[in-house]
DNA sequence: TCACTTTTTGAATCAGATTCATAATACGCG
DNA sequence: CGCGTATTATGAATCTGATTCAAAAAGTGA
């Protein structure tokens, strides 16, 4: 019946406009700030209605965090048909991961807040499936780097899957970020330029994992050149 | 004086006792079900004694998260007394807080929560300087483990500060706990056995650092039998 | 047009953090 | 002691903001 999938569409649009409108909100006051009653106002909807949508806060929050993910994926996606090595491809990951980091501080703390238990818990089962399968793309990606460097014979093939041996460099990117989120933390300890560090863990732990070509680490410009390489041909391509 | 000072002993005596009921209600009732009325209710105080104490509900939980590091920092100095070389000292640091974190889950939670930038910014700045300042010690342990390394020839000394070399295990410690606290992320790449995975990539790491004695990693029973060791030697002694 | 179903509405409810006027207590002094 | 002053404790009242739900409106089909 047509007026059943109108219906359907008219409400799949009017769930976008909830969720644009309370990115706006949050970018303009701040994630604490964010009210449903004034979020469901500005859109020029009862309260109600926006709990016809959202079983509660948090589940917004989890749909807004999955929803925002969204440019994230594209960007991974985005390695995938750069032409290189997949050693430099994989190292792109991390370069891209923390530029977008960089670049969109308001998405990063609501991933956060987010994937904390108190407010994960509190969304829907949906929504939280939605959210994850939103990011599936991404670890496509970076299972097809880890393939492809198997095939060629440039990482030993350990018997491991490839998501296995991926997840180093994603929990050093991960805990990375939530270091440097961690305000006054890296600075009581006094280390400066973390993004810097990280690129240099990223390149040891794929020695480590004897990824060829091994990096020379005593060869500083050298990352820092393939640094300035991704940045030109892959995110601001 | 000495009134002053006793006075000043019972307030101090009275937040740790606020802090304790707060950690019991905690494990009883969930971090999100603590309220501030029924905290000062069960310690027999009123709702604004508890408010002389902390500034808000959030500076409460900092507090906490601070205090409850102190077991956490006890670990960390054993290791220190243990009889082994730098490496497995090292490695020893990501068992330990690995066991750490599987046995002290309400800890792990409250501190991921606290760490979060909506709540850290709620707290008062001294707070937040207090909770810092009691991690330092295993800031303290790690350096003198890395500095041990280097003395001994055992790691290359690349000008970097101690703490900037150790950050990388660091990094992955705290990556994979972040990623082991998202319901169903791990489950959804098909990773099992993250602490397992967790223990290889620091080895991978350390051999990516060239840090010797250099470990097999395709002996998977030798890292299995020195994470029994250390079980054994450090957090069961 | 009417009876019935679905959706929207927003004021009312509810939860819980925080405040603050008042009461209680402690202190210093004659 | 007793009294005036200063400090601290109290908890009912306030305030903020999420969530609900009875009533109204809109949609649907005959």
């Amino acid at each position: 019946m047509g007026t059943t999938e109108r219906k359907q569409r008219e409400f799949e649009q009017r769930e976008r406009l909830f969720l644009e409108k309370a990115e706006a909100l949050i970018r303009a006051e701040g994630l604490m700030n964010l009210q449903m009653t004034r979020l469901a106002e500005s859109c020029d909807y009862a309260t109600g209605t926006l709990y016809q949508h959202f079983s509660s806060k948090e589940d917004l929050l989890v749909a807004l965090a999955g929803a925002s993910s969204e440019c994230h994926v594209g960007m991974f996606q985005r390695i995938q048909a750069w032409q290189a090595s997949p050693r430099d491809r994989m190292f792109a990951v991390a370069v891209c991961d923390a530029d977008y980091t960089l670049k969109n501080p308001v998405h990063t703390k609501l991933v956060q807040y987010v994937f904390t238990q108190a407010v994960w818990e509190n969304a829907s089962e949906q929504r939280r499936k939605a959210a994850l399968s939103q990011c599936d793309p991404i670890g496509e990606v970076v299972s097809t780097i880890v393939r492809d460097a198997i095939d060629r014979g440039e990482l030993p093939a350990t018997g491991q899957r490839e998501m296995e041996l991926a997840l180093g460099p994603w929990c050093l990117c991960e805990g990375m970020h939530s270091l440097i989120r961690t305000q006054g933390l890296l600075e009581s300890c006094g280390i400066e330029k973390p993004q810097q560090l990280l690129f240099r863990q990223v390149h040891i732990y794929l020695n480590g994992m004897d990824w060829q070509p091994l990096m020379d680490l005593n060869d500083n410009k050298a990352i820092d050149r393939l640094v300035e390489r991704i940045r030109a041909e892959v995110i601001e391509s």
